[in-house]
DNA sequence: TCGCGCACTTGATCTGGGTCAAAGAATTCT
DNA sequence: AGAATTCTTTGACCCAGATCAAGTGCGCGA
């Protein structure tokens, strides 16, 4: 079985800036060359949609750089967003045909994709690659399991608290560390996006940020902008224990 | 690839009176064997734990027959069921510790359980149990997403209708044909429950599903007993615009 | 430089669903 | 059978967050 310590000795996949996650685990120089050939780069715009909900989707891929969503939208209008894509996220599904989601790129975007047929040839002949994609895929449905917690049980602050928890965490395994307990980023989303993760409107998402601010949780350098001088106190706001280990 | 057909022809495991999906789709002898070897029941009562968050999981498993749900708690004790298990589903995850949810039986239950080490060398040595696997966690997910487009953004009502689009569509694979549109079936879960799936309180699962009864969307024979007499209508209460294939 | 548009903030009011409380049904125990 | 317990329904009231409606401020193109 894979575990932690055999998957951090990677190998980098030939020029991401990024080794994506999926593919490249315990890559073996065979296979990594069999990646490369099949091998290619999409960029996308902010703003962008990437595959629409039911529209044919020959490929997979990870996030290089930028973030995408996956949002569901219902009949009359409504919509969910059921899926944060931040760099060295996995999209996409062997074996299916469509995408059940809008993909929409909420930033400039890369993505480093596959075409999904040779890609599922590959994974056939190669055991790890589907180990992989399993745990990383469990990983994603611990993830979809958590925010069902945050969207059916969590007040609104405890919802934005949540939200930036999620960036920060994010933000900080990429960037340097930070003084203890203080963590700096920028907002990746737009007020209404945050509001389509986290069931809310735009308004209600604005009137808890301000509050935050107010009480000190959070500061703000121009809109997106943040400073978070204690996340331990950020945590708590977010009626989340576990710090996930991010502190020392 | 897997698909729809070649998981179909699946041999029966053993005795289990249901063909467990995770690992018996196109057995083979040999490796019907070996599964046999580590197979062991597991018997609950209804309102019985079958594992606590954070405790050690040394078993993956299926459901034979019965009821089981993933609940996550706060440590205010506000809860969220993340999983509703049904005959057939899978339980547990190859390459982790423990588990991460409360699971508990809400009705009798019983389990076909595999220790999860052989059960781990028996997926390395055979791919498709691990293709398998992976497909079914890509469903599950799916489900996921699928909820927490109803905890974000329905109404109690929809909520309420889309459980038991659910619950029905999944009684149905089991059971007999009805006449067109019609379906009946038993509520395997309390109000409260209900509730706790649904990110609402009892008392407006309640009223909830007495507004349904008057206004003739469904009908009761005692407390748990329900009949649909026109599925899309439910459907379309639900604010679901694809039946799923469930209708001909 | 002006003004236009977009992202955001803030206020006033409304309402769906939560909370608190009190009774019914059903089931099990004695 | 009667009592106790558990599940469910229903009512009265309240509040968090939605809705409706003005603004504010910043960046960008003409």
């Amino acid at each position: 079985m894979l575990n932690e310590k055999t998957v951090s000795h990677s190998v980098e996949c030939g020029d991401c800036p990024i080794r994506h996650r999926a593919v490249c685990a315990r890559c073996e120089t065979d296979e990594l060359e069999r990646l490369e050939e099949i091998k290619y780069y999409r960029s996308f715009e902010a703003g962008q949609t990437v595959i629409w909900s039911g529209d044919r989707m020959d490929f997979v891929g990870s996030v290089v750089s930028g973030i995408a969503t996956l949002t569901q939208t219902m009949e009359d209008g409504r919509t969910q967003m059921v899926g944060l894509l931040l760099p060295s996220d996995f999209v996409g599904r062997p074996g299916r045909e469509g995408s059940a989601y809008d993909v929409v790129a909420t930033t400039d975007l890369v993505m480093c994709c596959f075409r999904k047929k040779p890609f599922e040839t590959m994974m056939e002949r190669t055991p790890h690659i589907a180990h992989r994609l399993l745990e990383m895929t469990l990983d994603e449905l611990d993830a979809a399991r958590e925010w069902m917690l945050v969207l059916g049980r969590k007040t609104a602050r405890e919802k934005i608290a949540s939200l930036l928890t999620i960036i920060a965490r994010r933000d900080a395994s990429l960037n340097l560390q930070t003084p203890k307990g203080v963590m700096v980023f920028d907002l990746p989303l737009t007020r209404e996006a945050m509001a389509d993760y986290l069931g809310l409107t735009l308004e209600t998402v604005s009137r808890q940020i301000s509050a935050l601010k107010r009480d000190g949780v959070i500061a703000l350098q121009g809109k997106r902008h943040v400073t978070v001088p204690d996340f331990a106190r950020l945590l708590e706001e977010a009626g989340d224990d576990s710090d996930g280990g991010m502190l020392a």
